[in-house]
DNA sequence: GCCAACGTTGGC
DNA sequence: GCCAACGTTGGC
């Protein structure tokens, strides 16, 4: 089992969202990092939930993959913000999961603070100018931000 | 609203 | 294959 972060603005699908929701697709992800890492997901990780472009911006919460390595339905879709001309159902070129809503933390954990408890090399959303929207979180960090977003 | 960081595109 | 131009992310 591994833990991973993803980031998502509040004003277009946040923890809030997810609740309501119960399950979502993590669709619109067009960065060929950020994908690998998707790909490489399996069902019982959990997630880290980050609100960016907010303020302020922190992680609020608690995901589970329900499903691994489904294609992104965005790509296919001419309509969609997020199609891709070059993708086709035969050769897709975007995965994704489906997540499962776990929890809201009862402490909201501020990049701030994340930066006060960690380096960058612990923990790559604490790094200065970083855009990547989904990282591996190293088991031990986990465990710290369990703790501490537990109270 | 600004702008640093940085991924992508396209000319050569 | 290089790199300038451009677009986007996201903190502030």
């Amino acid at each position: 089992m591994n833990y991973w972060l993803m980031k998502s603005e509040p004003d277009a699908y946040g923890i809030e969202d997810l609740k309501r929701d119960r399950t979502t697709v993590w669709d619109g992800v067009r960065n060929y990092q950020a994908r690998n890492f998707l790909r490489s997901m399996a069902p019982g990780d959990l997630v880290f939930f980050y609100h960016s472009n907010t303020t302020p911006p922190g992680i609020v919460g608690l995901m589970k993959v329900a499903e691994a390595n489904i294609d992104d339905p965005t790509q296919f879709d001419a309509k969609n913000k997020y199609y891709d001309p070059k993708a086709t159902k035969e050769s897709p070129r975007w995965q994704t999961v489906v997540v499962a809503f776990v929890e809201i933390f009862p402490q909201f954990l501020s990049l701030d603070a994340l930066r006060e408890t960690f380096n960058p090399n612990e923990l790559s959303v604490v790094r200065q100018g970083n855009r990547l929207s989904v990282m591996p979180v190293p088991e031990e960090v986990a465990q710290t931000i369990l703790k501490q977003a537990k109270g």
